[in-house]
DNA sequence: GTCTATAGTATGATAGAC
DNA sequence: GTCTATCATACTATAGAC
């Protein structure tokens, strides 16, 4: 079938980016209809729900980014080292560099829980799925496979977090530079 | 001199509280008002530039409370192993065992940055600096004892955030048991 | 120092014309 | 689908009485 010119898919994109940039709280209305060129009733349009709807959607369009960045790299040809790194140069794109925030952070924090209950849990469930079946990949026991996993997680929301406050993607470009390593030999 | 029986000091608490369960954004004023008990006026009456003075005043009172929990033990009596665990235990009670949030998190998403310039930054550079001495004390040279402060501070951080997002003080609790060995061997 | 009252603005959300 | 206009509510902040 021929691809539909979506601009729903456009907005999504647009959400998305609002939100990782101004959090749950900030991102108003007014923010996501300028960041989409969308009319509040457009957006209303595309999502009944409002905010909620939005958030919901920019969680799952980021979900398949991750997925895209982490996974697809890891299914690939080349060693397994090669492709680690190509998995710690996808996460640098969708963070780009460490500048942008993950959505796992911002949707715990203030009214967001309340307004999408659950989401950042399906979403800290879903990066912690990826990286355990990377490091699974990498030859790893099931149990070990998910330590690190956990411990990729906290690097890299850790990371944001300080690269944010610091203003400098530094933190965030060391923590890539450690992790194929960590996914590697668990250390 | 005679102990002032100061309604500010007793208001600043509450207020960090509610900043860090609800964030910048979503501490509205009539939160921090129920927080501390205080109306409006009297907010005001302490904090002139009302939330901004408020989240200056949290982030001084945060940063005081972890020097508290992070120097204090280390400068004690007892090895060098039980001072760190010491500390474990001290961010354990300051984070209330992973359930309580981080200002250097909530104050760099959203309005915060724009109303407290700089605010984030300095709180984490305080942190920084007390994990980079404790580094020191355990014997590592300055360069290795920055790299060791900032995995630390990323491990808190990103700690705190999973922990959040799957309701879970696991994650956290998880990190402090593995924190000693990082701040004693780097590794 | 604390209260009530309120200003002025922004918010999320909806109605109805086109 | 998109627009303008608008609702009711919440927000930060201030004024003035006590």
């Amino acid at each position: 079938m021929p691809a539909i010119k979506s601009s729903r898919a456009e907005a999504v994109e647009a959400i998305m980016r609002e939100f990782r940039n101004s959090g749950y709280d900030a991102a108003s209305l007014a923010r996501l209809s300028a960041a989409t060129g969308l009319g509040k009733s457009s957006l209303y349009h595309y999502f009944p729900n409002g905010k909620e709807d939005m958030a919901k959607a920019a969680a799952a369009r980021a979900v398949e980014l991750v997925v895209e960045a982490v996974f697809e790299p890891l299914t690939g040809a080349g060693n397994l080292k090669a492709r680690l790194q190509k998995t710690a140069a996808g996460l640098s794109k969708f963070y780009n560099g460490g500048k942008a925030s993950c959505l796992v952070d911002l949707f715990t924090i203030g009214e967001a829980e309340a307004a999408t209950p659950g989401l950042a849990k399906a979403m800290a469930e879903a990066l912690l799925r990826a990286f355990a079946g990377a490091a699974e990949e990498a030859g790893h026991p099931k149990k070990q496979a998910k330590d690190i996993a956990e411990r990729a997680v906290i690097e890299i929301e850790g990371a944001l977090v300080l690269s944010r406050a610091l203003r400098s993607t530094r933190p965030f470009q060391h923590m890539l530079a450690r992790l194929p390593a960590l996914l590697l030999t668990g250390a």
